[in-house]
DNA sequence: CTGTTAGCGCCTTCAG
DNA sequence: CTGAAGGCGCTAACAG
């Protein structure tokens, strides 16, 4: 059983209320006094009651991460490195982080309001954004605290932080383009997210700059995993006129389109050249390494608790809007085409 | 602003203890208040508000699970792939899933007198288990429900699920003796886990049966991390005399050998046979795909949450502890040892 | 400087 | 069948 403030009452002598100013640190309580308490909860290892301090305070100390899983074998390390930084945010305020796991679609919404009208949280942290998006509508609707990683297109004012992904998946490209390619695949992903629109702008726009051709046969709608990027990626590279460079939308997919390569025995960074996104750890160590734009998924993770933490307790915030410049990292995963290619 | 009972109270014109029993389907409401008050309560979107259910009650419906973070770079999809598990079981019985990210050593076990002393859960689910587990010493001493995954020296009766590792290893490494192995590297996880004592013994258990020399020059201990995967299989493999074979204590270690073999301009699978252990999806759809144990890592979670929710609400639990057989699953990363080479 | 008191929202006796 | 009342543990306003 654990100790509560009625046994250390019990225990020093002093009352309730005593002995809960004394620990919050009031100073309308003699030093002396402070000291014995103090001690008596570190010897008992008093810890206060959440349940209680939580309907007392109104507020749960506790903000809410939903994994926007799809299917049972989601394994997205991404998300992993987030949860990370969120946490070790949280736990540098002695906030808790809820995790839950919705299921995309019809009762993800279900989800979200059983954390929030539930009151079992104080504020949510969304990733995934889609265009519009129901569930900021919600959180919107039910004045509780919020931030997103990644945009939304419909409310000009919710706090986010973002990476440039047009200008990232431009400058993945364009340095392809550099280094002589002109067929240049894209396995993209779902329609809905909002990150897909500027993933596809940013590749588009490079094409363009450049005079290339848009070609649709060139361009996959994956979902982000590494199965998806492995399929398509075969698709993409079993075509005659193959592309000698693929762009993917995260580094997973990235990874899949390895797979293929490998099985269709074409040399990674020579054969085909492989661009990811998101730079988590896999994509250093893979072999070849892989370019990709080095998203800092920790920092982002302990900064999105950080806006969070800042609106749900109205501290003021230097910037609710955060677009982080993409950080190109080049790495042997892409080279010059084959001479022997032809190009066009 | 959330319903609360007292809002439907004030809508309906009942007292807020006949809704409370309306909702909680006592049968001393009459039929047709409690269909009034229940319609009243999904039209407005009531969810009971859970620090004051919870302090009623004193239990929370949420059970606590601290990742084992090593440094900031943490991305083991294993544990996604189990806390999806986890959260699905949970949200099933309207539990709720708190993470932690426990640094580990010194203030681990901190972190865990938080999350239980101050009541933050009812119950705990614990991985990578060490032989004499501070963490398990302290939840006994705290009474408070929990379950393991990975089995713990010292005490004979906590409730546990474990895959026989032992017999996991020694099938693997069986396997690569029988296809003509006798140089076989392995690299061990760090040295206080539970299962790295199991995982050894498998390791030499096949050596011994089959009458090869423990070679000391072929065991590095890693830390389940791809990059220290790679950075030892290099070692291993830069030796004059080199394994043929190596198995790994987990999958990324595995693909850190993978890229360690590519460096080398080893071919995997030929030149060299690589084995992991875990079954995550990338051992799947790595190039070529991993030979490993397939653990059932989502249908895990979901059997811990249920067992800690059986012990928590003091059901009958069938098995208090679970040790699954090993799944070999032989793929395409490991194959006999080229003529070559000598052997011995 | 310290103790008494009230109340957060819910569930569950107990009265009626 | 329904309403009133108490109390879970904590904090903060108010007395003394």
């Amino acid at each position: 059983m654990p100790i509560r403030l009625k046994d250390l009452a019990m225990k020093t002598g002093y009352s309730i209320s005593t002995i809960s100013r004394a620990l919050l640190g009031y100073k309308d309580v003699s030093s002396e006094t402070r000291q014995k308490i103090k001690e008596a909860a570190k010897k008992h290892d008093y810890y206060p009651y959440q349940s209680a301090r939580q309907l007392r305070a109104g507020k749960t100390y506790v903000v809410g991460f939903l994994i926007p899983t799809y299917g049972m074998r989601f394994s997205d390390p991404f998300f992993i490195e987030l949860l990370t930084g969120i946490g070790d945010g949280a736990a540098a305020e002695n906030y808790d982080v809820l995790v839950g796991t919705s299921p995309e679609g019809g009762s993800e919404i279900e989800a979200y309001k059983r954390i929030v009208a539930g009151g079992r949280v104080d504020g949510v942290i969304i990733t995934r954004t889609k265009k519009s998006d129901k569930r900021v509508e919600y959180l919107l609707k039910a004045h509780i605290p919020f931030v997103l990683l990644g945009r939304t297109s419909d409310k000009p004012d919710v706090a986010f932080i973002d990476i440039d992904s047009k200008s990232g998946i431009r400058l993945l490209t364009e340095h392809l383009i550099k280094i002589g390619h002109r067929k240049i695949g894209f396995i993209t992903s779902p329609d809905g997210l909002v990150f897909t629109q500027y993933r596809n702008e940013g590749y588009r726009e490079a094409l363009k700059n450049s005079g290339i051709n848009y070609n649709p046969a060139f361009i996959k709608a994956g979902d982000l995993t590494q199965e998806t990027g492995k399929i398509l990626g075969l698709e993409l590279l079993k075509q005659q006129n193959r592309p000698t460079a693929i762009v993917a939308a995260n580094d997973l997919t990235a990874l899949g389109i390895y797979s293929a390569a490998n099985q269709l025995g074409l040399k990674i960074g020579s054969d085909i050249s492989i661009c990811g996104y998101d730079g988590i750890a896999l994509a250093e160590n893979a072999h070849p390494s892989l370019t990709t734009i080095q998203v800092p998924i920790y920092e982002i993770g302990r900064q999105l608790f950080d806006m969070l933490y800042k609106i749900m307790n109205n501290r003021p915030l230097k910037q609710r809007q955060i677009l982080l410049p993409p950080q190109p990292v080049i790495r042997n995963s892409v080279g010059p085409p084959q001479k022997k290619e032809k190009q066009g």
